[in-house]
DNA sequence: AGGAATAATTGAACTCAGTCCAATAAGTAT
DNA sequence: ATACTTATTGGACTGAGTTCAATTATTCCT
């Protein structure tokens, strides 16, 4: 995910990962996301295909780059909760947080082009990979404030759908976007909402859920 | 998704549908999910491996037969919904409907090996394609009901996921796991409460959504 | 009975992402 | 110089999924 730190022993790195990402972007836009191969790109760059990989884990990982240097901010966003506000409100502050680094001036790729994920089977793994590690990032961040698994799954799995309801609507809004942060809001807060309404404990009314991991 | 209609011109089928998933759920279970490939497959049934894909578009559609087939009755449970109760409580209510159909003696291979699905990328990728497609069901109904795009698509998305966390606590209890549906009761009211709490257009406080699509 | 139409099966070749490995190149530290 | 470290490279491989043309089994029509 991150770039390899740069090492003062060895070969030094002759392509860089900007110049591997450009190349793909670049290809992405001119002949299609799956039109493009992890050829294509190593050759625009003039390095051989397995180079690549010593900087991209997968193909998907460059369709992603913008969005993941925001999602890694999430766990620090979260450290940063007060502990005066309520676990899913906290949740939502750092969402709303990382949702602060976009705007205008900055729509990451994923946001713009997110309707290839519904075409692209890579693109739909790699996906689901993000979600599911942002999922457990929150859930963990709940159980720690005491939410019941179940719940704490569930809200966390329901804040990251809110907020990627709301960037779709935003990445596809066009030139009239404005701020990410409104549509995160409006998509936030009747979970939020919801899960604040709910009485301590009420999770298990006469049956017990095991918690899972 | 469904199978084939049986023909009554033509060459008949020489390999039943059945049958290759019967050999498909062995060897899962012999040999693991990715250690199982679409050769094995159709050797074990004896019959080529390009038939394998005259029944199933992709080897992940066998992992989730079981559960599409109760997926499938979801856009007929939401046609069911009165009109008397709010939106989302409708949507809740179909969900409750198309969870009553597991149970301790139902338990579909996909709950059971749900871990699977964070290691194997075509299972992510057919997981993904599932949870847009119901949620794109949810969503259309949400937006009949006048529901605005943004809460439309993110209240569809929350409801999914609170059937997810539902579904793999449930799968993940083992024997001990009695009914689905205080699970979904569960996981959905909060969700539900949060929606139903919301004043009626609310969502657009000083900012216009667009509809996508 | 003898085609014609229809549909399932098959094999073969192919694309592409991703993995593995051994060889080599280009630096740095001693 | 030499050893060590690390990047790059080529080659071979796996496995899912696609495409296509050829074959085979069956029903319908005459």
């Amino acid at each position: 995910m991150s770039p390899p730190p740069p090492a003062s022993r060895g070969r030094p790195l002759a392509s860089s990962r900007e110049m591997l990402q450009d190349a793909a972007f670049e290809l992405f836009l001119e002949r299609g996301y799956a039109g493009t191969t992890v050829d294509h790109i190593t050759q625009r760059v003039g390095v051989s295909r397995n180079t690549f990989f010593n900087y991209f884990p997968a193909k998907s990982d460059v369709f992603w780059v913008e969005l993941d240097e925001t999602l890694e901010t999430l766990t620090a966003a979260l450290h940063e909760a007060s502990a005066d506000v309520s676990p899913m409100t906290a949740v939502s502050d750092a969402v709303l947080a990382c949702g602060r680094q976009f705007g205008p001036t900055r729509v990451p790729f994923a946001l713009t082009q997110h309707a290839l994920i519904g075409s692209v089977h890579e693109l739909q793994a790699s996906a689901l990979i993000r979600f599911t590690r942002q999922a457990a990032i929150i859930r963990d961040f709940l159980l720690r404030r005491d939410i019941p698994y179940l719940h704490a799954q569930a809200g966390a799995y329901a804040v990251i759908v809110a907020g990627i309801a709301a960037a779709q609507s935003w990445g596809a809004a066009g030139t009239s976007r404005g701020e990410l942060t409104p549509y995160l809001r409006a998509a936030l807060s009747p979970i939020v909402a919801g899960y604040d309404a709910l009485p301590k404990r009420s999770f298990d009314d006469g049956v017990h859920f095991a918690a899972v991991h």
